[in-house]
DNA sequence: TTGCGTGCAAACTTTTTGCATAAAG
DNA sequence: CTTTATGCAAAAAGTTTGCACGCAA
């Protein structure tokens, strides 16, 4: 486990549930649903419950381990691990097929100074996702 | 009724219904939830439905003229009308007091047309958010 | 031993659907 | 007249909660 996460898991109690929980995450490339966080772990331990995966999130969630991501399809909440300001992650979506294409770099945070600047607003976070047609959609109809 | 909206709903049936949930969008300067849609124009015609409200909801997004808006709190999906680029909005978001404060004009431009060059991702649109304390709520911890 | 974590089932909230009727074109 | 829109109630989908028991510290 990442030493940014012990960190804030610190004084708190350990469980082979969160754990799974958390390596699962850390395998991720882009946001999941619970219920797919669910049904994956279950797969290797199938006594685990759907309550009891949501009530890990809502505690993760409160130490800011991680974070909902709102993504195109809202209807269900996807979570992805926060990551330090380096290595946060922000997607192109495609309306076509769906996929999710992270974008390598953060390309918001002189917007965010200049923003902060011109309003007095604290700025802590941002969420920024692209929507239009991947490359090969895109391609299809040309 | 907006001349761009007209255009849209061009070839469809009208309603009252459907008139009441577009005017009041247009009144709104933020996202705003179905059921709030519904309370409010069920004071003026207390015989409209819930579901009414979320199948006009579902026809005017798949026409373009309203979309889901992702927000802080994703438990109710928020919509807003579609507006042209030129007037498109984007907000910061008081994570203390949920203050909604639009942000004048759209910075994402550029980003947009840098990021499709590299990728050749078919940008047909974005999400931008900021989250943060609004200035009222950063001073009351200096 | 004490209190937090867990599984299960039931409750709750938000959204969708089926069906009979009303209204629009 | 034909098709789409509507109201109501019921179902679905996602999430939260109550309770009794188990496990970490």
């Amino acid at each position: 486990m990442q030493n940014q996460i012990s960190e804030k898991l610190k004084g708190t109690r350990t469980s082979k549930n969160r754990n799974e929980v958390i390596s699962l995450l850390q395998k991720q490339s882009t946001p999941i649903a619970v219920e797919d966080i669910y049904q994956k772990i279950k797969c290797v331990n199938n006594k685990i419950s759907l309550s009891t995966v949501y009530r890990i999130i809502e505690k993760l969630a409160a130490l800011n381990i991680v974070r909902k991501a709102a993504m195109l399809d809202d209807s269900k909440a996807l979570y992805e691990l926060v990551k330090d300001e380096q290595t946060h992650h922000h997607y192109m979506i495609c309306v076509k097929c769906k996929k999710v294409i992270p974008i390598d770099d953060c390309p918001v945070k002189e917007l965010e100074k200049n923003i902060a600047g011109k309003t007095g607003f604290l700025i802590t976070g941002h969420k920024f996702e692209l929507y239009g047609e991947c490359q090969s959609c895109a391609s299809k109809h040309k």
